[in-house]
RNA sequence: UCCCCGGUAGCUCAAUUGGUAGAGCGGGCGGCUGUUAACCGCUAGGUUGUAGGUUCGAGUCCUACCCGGGGAGCCA
């Protein structure tokens, strides 16, 4: 039985079994001897208070010496509680210790510690209350994405993990190799030519989205930037829908519908989860995403911010320039002190965005858009998709691309092509936002950073 | 990769101008008539990240390296 149901479904006097982990125990020992026993089993974040008493026939031998981190099977009666901290408890008939854990070696005290302790105890971290709500927050964060796509008509896409193809602009790339250290001869490795771990499932995506018309990837995605910041994974987990028939307003509509739905999922229904992380890790967490939900995302061109940059008065350590990248500082600058809300920026300088954006008729500009939140900067980045087949050759051949090396996303505008857009979505960065935590190797379980990939 | 800050008990941290390394929590033992990260008493626990250097003397100063955090770049 779970202690998630236990607290919620069940009435009081049923007797009940429920199997989980030692939180704290607190032992009296005097002319009245009794234990008090909580137990986490991972179904919710609450934890049940089992009392155990001398009547117990383990009770010497065993209960009074249950530390911190030992697993338990509990039967008995449901009843209410005469303490204050919990409506119900567990009158125990029954405790089976199922794994001793050595209190003088386990990692995990019944105490704050450091995220840094804790990553390096990645294996006991799930343990704890804030690693526990993260994972179950994660879930169901997972959920309500198919959700959401499922139930807008989305076919849900599995893209290759191993890829030949370079979505330019997506970063460095990890190399798939059977070839001993040295040989260059790509022809004789396991492919016959050269791989690596993808960096983005969208050329895929296009494909079927130019057949099933809205297609999505939930997947994972590895980048070998040496990036060392709170803020990037050499491996994280991406959204990537893709739509035909579609353009960049309908993209930046999905967009903001997509992040309303996903925040409004777990703030009801991770409720617990939530309140635990606007009481110890952001106070501020579940209004601001009550404010995501009801508010309307601030949209405006590349250009428009530009201005707005310009026009603020303060020292840049980059000034903004049309051109020119739009730096973190200019970001917080306009989710936090603007608007401070999300702001979706669209209509970049060609110059800084990749092939694959489509045109816009000023010859300038491309049909990008990214979604900025505050604190994270950027969570999504997405474009309509060049879909004339002369304007993307001659775009590859400027950048100096070979588009014989695409010929068959070429063939997508060759064969009926479509206008069609899409997005790319950050699930750990989304994850950090929603939570409030501050370290994205915080809201992955097993985090993977240049020189870390312990566990 | 660059800039800044840090590394002391199992964990979280303290240690004056360079002069005998401490506390809280956790652990062990004892006490306590229902507790709430319980409380009270006693107790064990350290090659101060690594390797050099300066000094009568280094946790403290210098050099190099390793690891961590924050910021930046790259990006999601």
């Amino acid at each position: 039985m779970l202690i998630k149901d236990v607290l919620t479904n069940v009435p009081i006097g049923t007797a009940v079994e429920v199997a989980g982990w030692v939180r704290t125990v607190r032992n009296h020992k005097g002319k009245n001897p009794l234990s008090f026993i909580t137990v986490n089993d991972g179904s919710c974040f609450s934890t049940l208070q089992v009392v155990a008493t001398p009547t117990l026939p383990n009770y010497e031998t065993e209960v009074v010496h249950l530390t911190t981190g030992c697993s338990i099977i509990v039967k008995g009666k449901l009843v209410e509680s005469p303490g204050a901290g919990q409506p119900v408890e567990v009158q125990a008939d029954e405790v089976h210790v199922v794994g001793w854990c050595d209190p003088e070696n386990y990692p995990i005290q019944p105490k704050r510690h450091s995220f840094e302790f804790l990553r390096t105890q990645a294996h006991l971290r799930p343990r704890t209350n804030t690693f526990g709500a993260i994972a179950r927050v994660r879930s169901t964060m997972s959920l309500a994405i198919h959700e959401f796509f499922q139930s807008r008509g989305f076919i849900y896409l599995h893209t290759p993990i191993i890829t030949t193809s370079d979505c330019e602009g997506a970063g460095q790339m990890f190399r798939v190799t059977t070839l001993e250290p040295g040989q260059e001869d790509f022809e004789k490795d396991f492919f016959g030519c050269k791989t690596n771990l993808t960096v983005s499932g969208q050329l895929e995506a296009e494909a079927y989205a130019c057949a099933l018309g809205r297609v999505y990837t939930f997947g994972p995605t590895f980048r070998a930037e040496n990036s060392n910041t709170p803020r990037h994974l050499a491996e994280f987990w991406m959204v990537e829908p893709e739509m035909a028939f579609c353009d960049l307003t309908d993209d930046a509509d999905l967009a903001e519908e997509f992040l309303k739905y996903i925040f409004q999922t777990i703030l009801e229904r991770c409720r617990e989860d939530m309140e635990f992380f606007n009481k110890w890790i952001d106070e501020n967490v579940i209004e601001r995403l009550e404010n995501v939900v009801q508010s309307e995302f601030v949209r405006m061109s590349y250009t428009d911010a530009m201005e707005i940059l310009k026009k603020a008065n303060r020292d840049w350590q980059f000034p903004p320039e049309w051109g020119k990248d739009i730096q973190t500082e200019h970001e917080r600058f306009l989710t936090e002190e603007t608007f401070n809300k999300p702001v979706i920026i669209t209509d970049y300088p060609a110059s800084i965005k990749p092939f694959y954006m489509r045109v816009n008729d000023d010859g300038k500009t491309v049909a990008a858009m990214d979604v900025l939140v505050p604190k994270i900067g950027e969570i999504i980045g997405g474009s309509q998709r060049e879909e004339r087949l002369d304007v993307l050759i001659s775009r590859m051949e400027s950048l100096g691309m070979n588009p014989d090396d695409y010929w068959w996303y070429l063939d997508l505008r060759r064969y009926g092509t479509v206008p069609h857009a899409g997005f790319g979505l950050g699930f750990e960065r989304t994850i950090l936002f929603a939570t409030g935590m501050s370290n994205i190797r915080d809201v992955i379980p097993f985090p993977r950073t240049p020189r870390w990939a312990e566990f």
